[in-house]
This record gives C-alpha cells, structure tokens and sequence, in this order.
DNA sequence: AATCTATTTAAGTATTTGCTTAAATACGTA
DNA sequence: TACGTATTTAAGCAAATACTTAAATAGATT
C-alpha cells in the first residue's frame, strides 16, 4: 500500500493519517469480509430469511416465499447471496430443500439481532 | 397485511406461516431502520469511515480522502449517506468540517465493531 | 472586493442489485 | 416412461450504487 500523504491541509496531522492508513491496511480483510456480511443483512429481505431461519429453525424456500410474498425464484436468489457467503446449510428431503442457519456464524447473526432489538427500543 | 397463504405443499403449516407473518408484520419499523443501518455499514468505504470515527473521535472529509486514497467528493458521499442516517455530526472550525459519531448510535455500531472483531477471529 | 481553501452538490456513466418470466434440474409418483 | 412438484438457473430490465469531473457554496486571507 502507498501511504504518501496528498492533503496540503496545513493543520494536518500527518502521523495520525500514517498511522490510520496502517491500521486500516493490516485489517483490510476483515473489513472485506464485515462489509460482505454487513450487506448482505443490510437488505430486508434477506435479513427477514436470517431472522426467520432463526426463529424457526428451518425453513424451505416455498415456506420463505409464503411469509415474504415474494415469488420463489427471487427467494431463491436471495438465498444463493446467503449461501454464498457461508452463512446459511441445506437439508434435502425428498424435493423439498430445507435450509438453516450455520451454527459457525451465529455469533456474528447474533450481534446483528441484536442491532434489531436495540433499534427495536430506539424506534 | 394480507394474510392468506398461497403455497399448496402438502407439509406446509400453515399455523407457522401465519405466525411467522404476523410476527414481521409487528416488527416491519424495526426490520426497515436495521436493513438501512447494515447496507450503510455493508460498504467498505463506509465501515471504514466510521471505524476511524471511532478510533479518532472526529476526522474531516480531507483526512478520510487521504487516508482511504480516495478523492473528496466521493467520500463526500458517502458521508453525506451515513449522516442523513443520523449516525455522525458535524462541527465545524473555519472552512474545515469535523465529522463525528453521534453518542446516540454507539451501541449499535458497537455491536457492528464487535462483528468485525469477530470475523477478525475467524479470518 | 478578489482569491484561496474546504467542502458540497450536480450531472454523467459504468456497475451492481433485485426483481420478472421462462427454461432447466432434481426428485417423486402414476 | 411420463408427468407433477420443488427448486434453481438464466436472460432481460428498471432502479440503485458509487464513482468521475465540473460547478456551486462557504469561510478565510490578501
């Protein structure tokens, strides 16, 4: 990374913004991997899928698609960025895919839930 | 809200679904106010802004375009994004603006810096 | 007043997002 | 094997996003 400093701002405190610069740099993955997270909560539905998935354990895309009232194929694409992220499992049985919550990123959902009660009390 | 359910697959419950509805119905307000909080916070530019709001207490849109390399109109933005959210303040000290977080939103993006801690276990 | 600096706003644009509809896949049943 | 159901995938499109460059504001300095 170039930390060269660009601002002629003269009040400027040039080893404060050295110093963010490296800090943000030694933590640029785990901001990738927060602000991936972060979006993909940060959309109604989806974060009303983890909620649910979470609240009733599992639940198959159909089942989503009634609570939501939205169509299947867009749960469905909704569901992949989850997927895709790690964040959710399937369990098949016989046509019907029952998908839930992965035990691995609870921590991380939980501090989100959270942030819905907290918003919850404010609101 | 419209209750009735669609889905005609055979194991549907269709006393979970209902419930499951009526419960996000209750909670409508509070899905909408944290889906804007995490896509705001899903933006690495964004999270980052505000990480170094929190580590520096209060930082201008020249030091955050330099410290991000970016240029200032477009952090310009997205300040002006989080802070429509209520999330940041302004103070002003001559022609320079010092941007900080609102008091009032530090348990939430508490919550969202402990996300980050979290992944920052995990990665 | 004229000018410089810090910042915001506006216009333009490429990319991403989130849906729709239609087609493909996968499993179960007649 | 043929058909029905659950789900995914693909193509298409409108809206939102995130930048760029240029112009507008606002305060400080000459």
């Amino acid at each position: 990374m170039n930390l060269e400093i660009t601002c002629t701002r003269a009040e400027a405190d040039h080893k404060q913004l050295v110093n963010c610069m490296s800090i943000l740099d030694s933590m640029e993955l785990s901001f990738e991997k927060t602000a991936q997270l972060l979006s993909i909560t940060g959309n109604q539905v989806r974060l009303k899928i983890l909620y649910l998935l979470n609240m009733e354990n599992e639940l198959c895309p159909c089942d989503l698609a009634d609570i939501l009232c939205m169509s299947v194929p867009a749960i469905s694409q909704h569901i992949r960025k989850i997927k895709d992220a790690g964040i959710i499992r399937s369990r098949r049985e016989g046509q019907t895919l029952y998908y839930s919550l992965n035990t691995d990123e609870t921590d991380i959902l939980n501090t989100i839930f959270n942030a819905i009660k907290l918003i919850r009390k404010t609101a």
